[in-house]
DNA sequence: AGCTGAGGGTTTGATAATCCAACTCACTGA
DNA sequence: TCAGTGAGTTGGATTATCAAACCCTCAGCT
């Protein structure tokens, strides 16, 4: 993937993990889930797809290879902690997907340390406080690139 | 974007926000930016890719249209009440990025209702307590469905 | 009336990515 | 020896993306 013309952390990372299955490979992998075969099964991603899709990650360092076998040499795929650290996204992707498509049943439930299923929330490290929109104010960094657009001219 | 093998809310999500700019479509409208053209240069898309993307997500109930002029006919793009609920989706994302790949320079900051630079973290609702890796369990639901992969033979 | 420009798209043709099935290579276990 | 498994590669057909040009409606000059 391309970078997008606004400097924005959101289109990075998407350039890394947006493309097709990438980010259903990262599913797998966080359900226990590590070998090729299973991973094209299970993600439905046709085969030299996958092996580009993982050869990305791996490069990028969110993911791993970690033989499992000399002779014949094996690999399965583990994630790094900057892997894991895209766990919230998925959690979110998936919060999102069970309240307006899977409403009534969910395919796969996260159950908390406390007991309870995960009913994630994002908020403020630093106050506690919910982070959702009427609690956020934007400041973008770059100059000529506030909402009202790119510079026109700048000579 | 097809639906993959698993029954899975994240797959189903990222069948319509998915595909490439449909999240940085979703970024601009949410820092204000509602307009076609400005869309169009701000996250790079390709107009017609964009008129494409736009159908889906309005058909998808994400974003809406809303006229902002008679004679001429113009529209604008707004987020319906499902498309802000994507916000954590583009906080974690962009979380993600500013800390893996623009450490030193984020493009943007969000700065929380309580003067602080937001630092985004996902909670359990009921009890409150960090939802990482280590507090989780998951539960798949679809029979044949866990880890070990599908059903290899259900005659 | 005619000209220019903005806004919001559609069309076209070239380029690139995806898909799928078949094939390879290196073994293992019966 | 022979079938099977795991992890890819390869080749060809299909689909999506891209960039640039084009279109239509109207507003505001002149």
């Amino acid at each position: 993937m391309k970078a997008s013309p606004r400097p924005c952390s959101i289109a990075d990372t998407l350039a890394l993990v947006g493309e097709k299955y990438s980010l259903l490979v990262l599913r797998e992998v966080s359900l226990g889930v590590r070998r090729f075969d299973r991973i094209a099964r299970n993600t439905g991603a046709p085969r030299d797809i996958l092996t580009a899709r993982l050869k990305r990650l791996v490069e990028a360092g969110i993911l791993e290879k970690v033989a499992y076998s000399e002779r014949p040499k094996r690999y399965e795929y583990r994630a790094t902690p900057a892997g894991e650290e895209l766990g919230p996204v998925l959690v979110t992707l998936m919060a999102w997907g069970d309240r307006h498509l899977n409403a009534e049943a969910r395919p796969v439930v996260l159950e908390h340390s406390c007991g309870e299923v995960l009913d994630p929330r994002v908020i403020c490290a630093s106050c506690g406080g919910e982070a959702d929109r009427d609690h956020l104010k934007h400041h973008v960094r770059s100059p000529g690139w506030t909402t009202s657009g790119p510079v026109e001219d700048e000579r």
